[in-house]
DNA sequence: CTTATATGCATAATTCACTTATGTATTAAT
DNA sequence: ATTAATACATAAGTGAATTATGCATATAAG
């Protein structure tokens, strides 16, 4: 990704709304899904990508099912209720401040 | 404004394209363009702008005028020419970031 | 066959752009 | 007289990210 600071605070919309798309999903497969999704631009870390998850999951906002693939582990998270609530929430927070930006740089978005 | 978060990394790219589309500004007045500009939605705070200022004056992309308003003192700043080429580039840059999000998130953006 | 790459999770240490707090000073309004 | 607005500046603190590290299995390459 070119420019990384444009990503601050966009972690959480990110995936709340890739997992309200594709129903549920482990950290793994959600980093997989954003590096297609964005063409190679954004490429979430691990250090970000896993706490965040937790903390939605602390908050009630996603819920997690742990299944053991021979010896290996993976986890997977879905939206609870709430959370589908918060995906809602923060699209159309990101949209509006997308609309802002445009009026502030005077661009046409698409 | 509703999330301080997603506006990390903007400030920039605020600055530079405001100083752009109206000419030569001082620091206060570039606040109040903004505020106007977002609906009140964005307000630059002076611990992060005067900084900025000061860094891309640094950098070369903005000369300033100091101006003595009785004894109220302006600094007006300007676009150098190579404040100009970084405004398309930090511009198409947001404008770029945009698009992917776009697609990551599945919104149509107007 | 052993080495690198991919898969898969997790957390601690660090960074850095920002907010908050503080400081100085003039002018206009109530 | 006091508050709000104008106008600049910088230091201290915050927090979401990056970077680094650790563990472990599976697979491809050489």
């Amino acid at each position: 990704m070119h420019s990384p600071e444009l990503l601050k605070g966009t972690l959480q919309t990110i995936v709340l709304k890739v997992l309200k798309d594709h129903g549920r999903m482990y950290g793994y497969e959600i980093t997989q899904r954003v590096k297609e999704l964005s063409e190679d631009r954004i490429l979430l870390t691990e250090g970000a990508l896993y706490p965040t998850l937790h903390k939605l999951e602390a908050e009630g906002m996603l819920k997690t099912e742990t299944v053991m693939l021979g010896k290996r582990v993976r986890k997977y998270y879905a939206l609870t209720p709430e959370g589908r609530s918060l995906v809602k929430e923060r699209v159309s927070e990101f949209v509006e401040f997308i609309r802002t930006m445009g009026n502030v740089l005077q661009v046409e978005l698409h």
